[in-house]
DNA sequence: ATGAAAGCGCTAACAC
DNA sequence: GTGTTAGCGCTTTCAT
């Protein structure tokens, strides 16, 4: 086994308790029994056992960090960034992805919980039900998700499925589709309520198509299901899913944007780099997963204040949409032949 | 605080010791026993505490995986392999993200070390040197870097880059390029080697370019060097230099391949779906990820044997390579015409 | 087959 | 300011 407590002060000459208070209460022990302390445990390459501090304090120092798919490049970023927020705070990190699996999650928000000071969980597709019934046995916050009780970072996704819908109305399009997300997801459901009261304020036809697995596969299996709806524009959960849909589109024949306009949402690197570049609706994911360490650091043991960020998203607009067959609004936020803008 | 063994003891009858038995040698208990404190465990909800049982047994059940970013989409495949892996095997896995930065990789290392079993270093950016000594400290697999004495999982990028130098040679470049990923890199340090070798025997000129960051802006940034170098193909370090450098020369008025060929490393989900699509050699990140899991558990503490495992590459031609100004090899293995091969 | 007791590495009262 | 003691949740001898 490797240096312990006890080799320390043995080394230094004084108890194991004043050792520890070296580490863990610095100012209750004499700077010079300190400094002597601090110069054994430097030589000897004494760390203290975090595990065992963990048992007497109840504080593991460790974030739990679900997400549904690491491989899907909305994650990586936000993964990212609270891993990094997180060591600011001397914490580390689990990350562990559930294969979209909603059984899955429940089994390893349970396996972690002993082991961390509170879970992350981001995009969930489990029920509200057992998330709050896990909120009970470990600090919870939530991403993508909006829960009474329980702390959460969103997104605000209607938002932005709003100002995408408008866009894409303002270019003249009067047939639009949605290409919705997986089963469970809230902001799937955000997106197809905002997107559904948008497209009716504006008097334009909306063709639901989904759910659909959030990835370019999902997207590329619904090409044929837009053409035969005779949509001319659509928006799509995420950006793998539109990038699939224009690979699609483009194998069937269809022109991006010349017959049909693509949005996206997230905007992923990837999407810069695709041809046509995909206008999309950029989502805000490193600040999510810094809100959300903060948030799961901050809220600690203080479980009655329950907050909630909303965090905004805005419209990308590149070259993935243009005009549709109907009269184009002169009011139209975006110019379609500008090489990129943002309209939020 | 949850509930404890001690609970379950109470409500079973029993003395928390054959409780502790029936989750960790439940042979030694009797079955009508053991189903009882099974029964009672399930319905308070115990579940075992790893970090008390790790302080006795030594074994966290807990894998560090370190990675130097997890934004780069190299990584989540093999991260997510691991994962899954890791799991079979009842562990969890720990992602640490470094930034690239070699010093920050001891820090993660040593703070890591006493809350698992073993560390996956992936691309390691530290020094052999260093590597050789943290593998004291705690169990080391790498993937990535060969040293005497590390149990390692290498994937063979010597072969990648000969097979890429000869598939550019073939096509009648005579004037190559290497972008060269970020120093410290042992996979960078190979494929300049190799292709080094393989440009001699083929006597063609090599120009090398770098050490660069292993991002799209680090092929974005040297697109100039390679135009002014007059290297009518490139072989960059990774598949992300290649996009950068694709999009840089073509901002430049160069075309790809029309100009200029370029070859990545890696086969990301992004070669395939950027324009043109990425001629690359594929590695096998996410049987990387999983092997090097299964070395870690299986070498445990008999910490003698030290297998390396090599796992290889392969060429895969899409549409950013074609024809250079000098004459062809008829023994050109790939057809350029064909819409994707793959040559090994 | 089960209980008793010691102890993993550490912190947290409580004395002095 | 430092030592003493008890104990976090659990496993592991050693008895019985």
């Amino acid at each position: 086994m490797a240096v312990t407590i006890r080799d320390v002060a043995r080394a230094s000459g004084v108890h194991i308790s004043t050792v520890s208070r070296t580490f863990s209460a610095p100012h209750l022990v004499n700077p010079n029994t300190r400094s002597r302390v601090l110069a054994h445990a430097e030589e000897l390459g004494y760390r203290p056992n975090r595990a065992a501090r963990a048992l007497i304090t109840g504080r593991t120092y460790n974030i739990g960090l679900i997400v549904a798919d690491i491989a899907n490049p909305f994650f990586p970023p936000l993964i990212k960034a609270a891993e990094s927020q997180a060591r600011k705070h001397d914490h580390h990190i689990f990350v562990a992805d559930t294969n979209e699996d909603a059984a899955l999650e429940e089994e390893v928000v349970r396996a972690l919980a002993k082991q961390v000071d509170g879970v992350l969980l981001v995009s969930p597709r489990m029920s509200n039900t057992l998330i709050e019934r896990l909120s009970r046995e470990v600090p919870l916050v939530v991403v993508n998700r909006q829960i009474a009780g329980i702390p959460a970072v969103v997104m605000d996704v209607a938002r932005g499925a709003r100002t995408a819908v408008e866009h894409l109305t303002a270019l003249g399009h009067r047939h639009l589709a949605l290409l919705g997300g997986p089963r469970g997801s809230w902001t799937s459901r955000e997106i197809r309520r905002s997107a559904a009261a948008t497209a009716r304020a504006a008097g334009a036809e909306l063709t639901i198509i989904g759910p659909n697995a959030p990835t370019e596969f999902g997207g590329l299996t619904v090409a044929q299901d837009v053409l035969r709806a005779g949509a001319t524009a659509v928006l799509a959960y995420n950006d793998l899913m539109a990038i699939g849909l224009i690979e699609g589109l483009m194998a069937a024949g269809a022109g991006v944007p010349a017959d049909v306009s693509v949005v996206g949402i997230d905007d992923i690197m990837l999407s810069r780099l695709t041809r046509p570049k995909l206008t999309t609706v950029a989502t805000p994911t490193a600040a999510a997963g810094r809100a959300a360490v903060d948030m799961l650091l901050a809220h600690g043991d203080d479980r009655r204040t329950t907050a909630h960020i909303h965090l905004q998203t805005e419209l990308v607009i590149r070259d993935s949409t243009g005009r549709g067959p109907g009269p184009h609004s002169p009011a139209d936020p975006g110019d379609v032949n500008a090489p990129e803008g943002v309209a939020s």
